[in-house]
DNA sequence: GCCTTATATTTGTTATAACAAATACAAAGA
DNA sequence: TCTTTGTATTTGTTATAACAAATATAAGGC
């Protein structure tokens, strides 16, 4: 019973593994919208077979992730100038309740931790690193929404952001410029240290506001 | 090109079946919370084989209608009281919007329609068929919501359905005796008439308030 | 009787092969 | 040059077998 070995080699399934590859791809924006994909080139890229691909492709495809055409062919799902709207309107439902819901629980280091985020995605923003500014944008509202402890929003919200990623790929190098003059992310930070949900609820769909219009100017 | 045979035998894929086939038992009632399934099970059940049942589990997994521990044992979800409130909290942010997107489309066809789904709803409350009274009140809903034609939210409305459904399964043979006072369907209906946005939202969530409370009574 | 331990069974995971449908491609026709 | 058509390839689907981990069951010791 001594327990000598703690790198157990608690290996995770191929299929998880494969999973979030391919999400990561997705959030990134370095898959295309209608980009065809098929399980065997998956399997083979992944070095698996294509069991385990079936799973992660099934578990995107439910999740609005990837799309299975009427013939079964996997594919990057298409977005329309009309369901990004409505993608972006469920967030503005979703993440103002997600943040109020996370204030109660607020502490000081989140809050740093944040502002550690929105100065890597100004750096970002500034140096046309697009890759760089989408993955800190994501860190900035996660850690805040984390800490609302919602295993039902988190996910829920996580399920949306995937599903405009692939129109992210061809995001102007200056993205700061779609920003407009305010800082709702400042605005966000500010309500978090006065604890003010009024506020913050205005910052959250303000800042999903200049998103839908970023993406809706990217689009055409 | 003559079309003489026009039953082309377009059979969709077992696992279509099969997810189709647990959802309904899902969201019935028909499987109790922390029911385990195994893959084995399913696909004796279904007489095919574990392939297809992957698909299907996988695809409820990823809405949350099938839990899969840490162990990877696959079981139906059991859900806290806090859950079962954000779920409500969630459909009361979804649905209304789903609503008022609807009353654009609006027709009395739609409207007459739902109409029959709450006389049929009422009279199986009254026989305390609840296997009836669920049927119903599901028609009620998503007849309404399908008129918004919103391919985002009515699948993510339908996904937060599915989870509490195994929590309906020891619902009270009187159903209409939680329902309170208020006929909030009529009030919805209502609403539709006169073309209320305001007067349909509160009907809405109010409705949803009901049902909050009848799943929270019933949990304990 | 209760707890521990060893065995047997069941479980999810993964790779593979066979099948049918859909797609891509190239040759032949107008 | 464009359309059509037949063929080859690629695609998703499904069943099956082997493996490892987890669970259940039974035997043994206190």
């Amino acid at each position: 019973m001594t327990e000598t070995i703690e790198d157990v080699e608690n290996k995770p399934p191929l299929h998880e593994a494969i999973y979030k590859k391919l999400r990561l791809l997705l959030e990134t924006g370095a898959l295309a919208p209608g980009q065809a994909l098929s399980l065997r080139n998956l399997a083979h890229s992944f070095e698996g077979s294509v069991t385990p691909v079936r799973d992660a492709v099934w578990r995107l495809a439910a999740e609005g992730a990837l799309y299975i055409g009427p013939t079964r062919r996997i594919s990057v799902p298409t977005l329309s100038r009309n369901q990004v709207r409505e993608l972006m309107r469920v967030r503005a439902l979703l993440e103002p309740e997600a943040a109020i819901l996370a204030l109660d629980n607020i502490t000081p280091e989140i809050i740093s931790q944040m502002r550690a985020y929105d100065a890597e995605l100004n750096k970002a923003a500034m140096e046309g690193n697009v890759q760089e500014y989408m993955a800190n944008n994501h860190a900035f509202h996660f850690t805040l929404y984390a800490a609302s402890n919602s295993d039902v929003l988190i996910p829920l919200i996580e399920s949306i952001w995937v599903r405009f990623g692939p129109y992210m790929r061809h995001a102007y190098p200056d993205v700061a410029g779609m920003e407009g003059v305010e800082d709702h992310h400042a605005q966000a930070l500010d309500a978090l240290e006065k604890r003010d949900a009024i506020a913050l609820k205005r910052a959250i769909k303000a800042d999903i506001g200049d998103g839908e219009q970023f993406l809706l100017h990217e689009m055409e």
